[in-house]
DNA sequence: GTCTATAGTCGGATAGAC
DNA sequence: GTCTATCCGACTATAGAC
């Protein structure tokens, strides 16, 4: 948690393994020792996030998939979109994810092998899901560029909410995103997904 | 240009201005000499990218302010929204902005003096433009949380591209978002940006 | 103004006692 | 496994020649 901490905030370079030690209270040496060098503590970083999320997301996940196949209703669809992004919402806006979104936003702009992992992890069924949902919606292809940029948006919507943070809060004028903003946060991201879902619709076949 | 690439890409700790001179073919001691030191080079840039911004998106900007009181009808507002969004995503999507991309997104992360010159320049005219004209669409007071919410939601989409363009480019099988890839992801704003305001239109008095 | 040389600090890794 | 002591490299800033 103290090295997920200071990368998050000071990215691999910057974080010293010394001051990760003394948060973590313990010994310098033990770095090397246990992880096999800084390098080695990082990528245990990027596993520990990418484990934290699937088992944040996993029940969501596992219930679009495992419903996927029994054909749908469009409502039921559109449910199962909003529960997907409500739960990403919900997942990175916690306090206790706030370095895991620092972490996360770090290796985007500057992938690493760590980025791979959480890629292949946890991002990858999100996206697969939400496509494959957007897809049955649209009527059309989940590969299709325009279903993948859509998805690539709703889930952005959620991400800008981090990405942008210092923002969100100058122009709210909050001082944080407690659980009182997120149920305003909510209502918009709900309000969004249904509108561009709506829109997906009627262009429908 | 050499210190925003290396503040971007390792953040003001890590980068280091040995590596900035060397880049920019000058000597190490001229960064002292003409900013002050690390710090006064990092503000530099800062103020760099907002001057950037601000003549990148000065037009635009410009023309909302400008033609903001003469009543316009909802057509002509929501092509100013999709001239908005459009020109943000012009302006962040190209390849030579993609360091001011990077410097900024670290800044949200962290915010420090460096970001207060970026949100009071160019970020907050653009959201205050963006709220006047959603307001209008809404027919609502245009402070009020729902309308900035969902002005940061118009605009995180297009931030989603750069916060996680390691993503996108996974996703999409892109190596880049080049002119080709832009057209596909503005359409996809387009048809978003028209959906989102055709629901708050729904909802207006 | 521009450069070299250097002072002073802090970084990660490791040797070796326990 | 855990700790202290230490090595060696890289960093920023500055003194001082030109």
């Amino acid at each position: 948690m103290a090295a997920t901490e200071a990368f998050g905030r000071l990215g691999f370079e910057a974080a010293s393994t010394r001051a990760i030690a003394e948060a973590a209270g313990a010994n310098l040496a033990a770095i090397p020792y246990h992880f096999g060098g800084k390098e080695g503590l990082y990528l245990a970083v990027a596993d520990a996030i990418a484990a934290g999320m699937l088992e944040r997301m996993g029940p969501v996940l596992g219930a679009i998939e495992a419903g996927f196949n029994a054909a749908q209703d469009r409502a039921t669809t559109l449910a199962m979109v909003q529960t997907l992004v409500e739960g990403l919402a919900f997942t990175m806006m916690r306090p206790e994810t706030a370095a895991w979104a620092r972490f996360i936003l770090r290796e985007q702009a500057e992938p690493t092998e760590a980025f791979t992992r959480l890629y292949e992890g946890p991002m990858k069924r999100m996206l697969t899901a939400l496509c494959g949902l957007l897809g049955r919606f649209a009527g059309r292809d989940p590969a299709k560029s325009e279903i993948k940029l859509t998805a690539m948006t709703l889930l952005g919507q959620v991400i800008a909410f981090r990405a942008a943070h210092a923002a969100v809060l100058a122009t709210m004028g909050w001082t944080e995103i407690g659980p009182g903003e997120m149920q305003e946060v909510r209502a918009v991201l709900q309000a969004n997904v249904a509108a561009i879902a709506q829109a997906l619709e009627r262009k429908a076949p």
